[in-house]
DNA sequence: TTGCCTCTTGTGCACTGCTCAAGAGAGCGT
DNA sequence: ACGCTCTCTTGAGCAGTGCACAAGAGGCAA
C-alpha cells in the first residue's frame, strides 16, 4: 500500500535508519536468490535472510510476494528491445527480437515459468516490446484485427519456446526422477512406436517430453532455429498485404 | 515407494480397510479440486479433505505432491491423438492435434502451467503423441536431425500457445490488479507507442501482456488460429524434401 | 494362533506468506 | 529543548504447507 508511493519519494528524503533497504537492492537480491536456489527455494524469509534484514521489512518495501516476482521478472526483461539498425527487414528485426528474449531468459533460467505461465509477469509490462512488435508486424502488412492476432501468435512464439526449454526440474529426488525417465524411455514398445523407437538415439534427452534434463543443461538451439524459420516463415505467408520478403525497409533521412 | 508397486498390485487383493482409497479415485479428485480451488489453492490436506480421509494416506499411494501433479496432467493429455481419418493431409492432421491439445487444457485451465512450465507433466509421457508428430512431420518431409528439430519446434507452439492464453491470475487481490492493469494502460505515453495507442481498443484485453483477464474469460480463438495457420506454413516451407502441400495421403491398403 | 502385508490415522517438524503491534531514529515546527 | 510525525525496521504470532515417523486396524496365509 505504501509500498508503491515510496517509489516515487525516495530521494526526497534520505535512509532514515541505518540500513537503508532499498526496493532496487530487494529486487536484485531476490534475482540472484531465485539464480541460485531456484524459484521453488525462493521465499520471503530466505531473501531476508540474504539481505541480513527481517522478512516484514520487504513486505513493507514490496507489498507481496508476487509483486517482488513481478519486479524480478520486469528486471529480466529490461533491454529486449535494443534500437533498429537502419535497412534491417521486418525480417531480421523480428528474429533479432527473438534471440534476445531468450538470450535474456537463458541468463535466469528460473524466472522462465513466471514469464510464460503467469500472468504476474504482465504486471507493468514493457510496453516499448509491445510497440517494436506492432511496428514490425505492420511492416509485414498487417493491419486491424489481423494486426491483433498476428501480434498475440509473436508474443505466444516468442515465449513459447523458452518457457518450455527451460521448465522447471522437480525440486526433490532429481536423480531418482532421471533414472525413472531413462527406464520409461528404454520400455518403449517398438511396435506401437515404431518411428519414436527408430530416432530414438537422436531424440533421447534432446526433445521435448522425452528428456531428463531441461535446456539449462541440454540446451536446444538448433530446434529453437527451426522453430523461428518456421514461425517468420508462415508470417509472411500469412500476410495480407504480400511484401516482398526481402524488401529493404526504407532508412529514415532525418 | 510401494506407491508404485502398489499400482498393478490392486486387483489381487480386495480393499482391506472400510474406505478402499484408489489411486484413480485420487487422481480424480485432484483434477475436481484444482478445477474449482485452482493450483495454488490446491494441497495436500485440502484434496484429503475432499476425499474425507487423512492426508497421509495420498502420500502413500502417490508417493509425492509432484507424482500427484504429474498424474493430474497425464489425465488432462489423455486421448489427445484421435485415429486417423484416410486421406488426411499433414497439415490437417497437424491442426486437428493442435486443436484437440488446445481443447483439452482449456477444460482444464488451471492445470496449463504445469503442461508449459514445468517438466513434471513429462514423468511418465505419452508416447503416443510423439510418435503421431514424428509421423506427420516425417510425411511433411522431415528425416535425421531435421525431424528432431522440427518435432521440438512443433512441440514448443503445441503447448506453448496455451500455456500462455491460460496463463495463472494472481490468486489474491485480484480486483485490485486488474484496475491497476486497466490504469497502466491508460496511462500508456501515445508519443512513445503511437501504434500501440492507435489499436488500443482493438488491443486492451484482447492481447498478451495488455489484458487483465486471462484466457479462460478472454479467449483468443482468432489469434489461435493464425499462430496454426503461421506455424504449418512455416513448416511447410521449412521442410527440406518439398511436397506439395495439398497432396493426398497414400490410404493404406490392408 | 501367529505373523505378515496392506491400508489408514495422528502427531510432529521445519517451513511458508502475511498481519499486527511496537518501536528507533531522523527531521520539523514551536 | 520539546514533542510530533513520518519512514523504516523488528519480533511475535497465525493459519497453513509438504512430508516423515510411529502406530494401529483388519484381512490373509501358515
Amino acid at each position: 500500500m505504501t509500498a508503491g508511493t515510496a517509489e516515487q519519494r525516495r530521494p526526497k528524503r534520505a535512509a532514515p535508519r541505518a540500513i537503508g533497504l532499498t526496493r532496487e537492492a530487494v529486487i536484485a537480491a531476490a534475482l540472484e536468490e531465485i539464480d541460485s536456489r531456484g524459484l521453488h527455494g525462493f521465499s520471503m524469509r530466505s531473501l531476508a535472510r540474504r539481505l541480513g534484514v527481517n522478512a516484514t521489512v520487504i513486505v513493507w518495501h514490496l507489498g507481496n510476494r508476487n509483486a517482488v516476482l513481478a519486479e524480478v521478472v520486469k528486471a529480466v526483461q529490461r533491454d529486449l528491445v535494443p534500437p533498429r539498425p537502419p535497412g534491417q527487414t521486418w525480417q531480421e528485426r523480428l528474429r533479432q527480437i527473438f534471440a534476445r528474449s531468450r538470450d535474456a531468459v537463458r541468463q535466469h533460467p528460473n524466472v522462465a515459468p513466471l514469464i510464460g505461465a503467469e500472468i504476474v509477469s504482465n504486471a507493468r509490462p514493457d510496453l516499448g516490446l509491445v510497440e517494436a512488435l506492432l511496428e514490425t508486424l505492420c511492416e509485414a502488412g498487417f493491419e486491424g484485427a489481423a494486426l491483433r492476432d498476428a501480434y498475440n501468435a509473436t508474443h505466444a512464439a516468442l515465449v513459447g519456446f523458452t518457457t518450455q526449454e527451460l521448465a522447471q526440474m522437480p525440486s526433490e529426488d532429481l536423480a531418482g526422477w532421471r533414472t525413472e525417465m531413462q527406464d520409461h524411455l528404454a520400455r518403449a514398445d517398438a511396435k506401437a512406436h515404431p518411428i519414436l523407437a527408430r530416432e530414438m538415439p537422436r531424440l533421447a534427452n534432446q526433445a521435448f517430453i522425452l528428456r531428463w534434463q531441461n535446456g539449462v543443461e541440454a540446451p536446444m538451439h538448433d530446434a529453437f532455429a527451426m522453430f523461428v524459420d518456421c514461425f517468420v516463415a508462415g508470417l509472411a505467408a500469412c500476410a495480407p498485404r504480400r511484401k516482398r520478403g526481402t524488401e529493404r525497409r526504407e532508412t529514415p533521412e532525418a
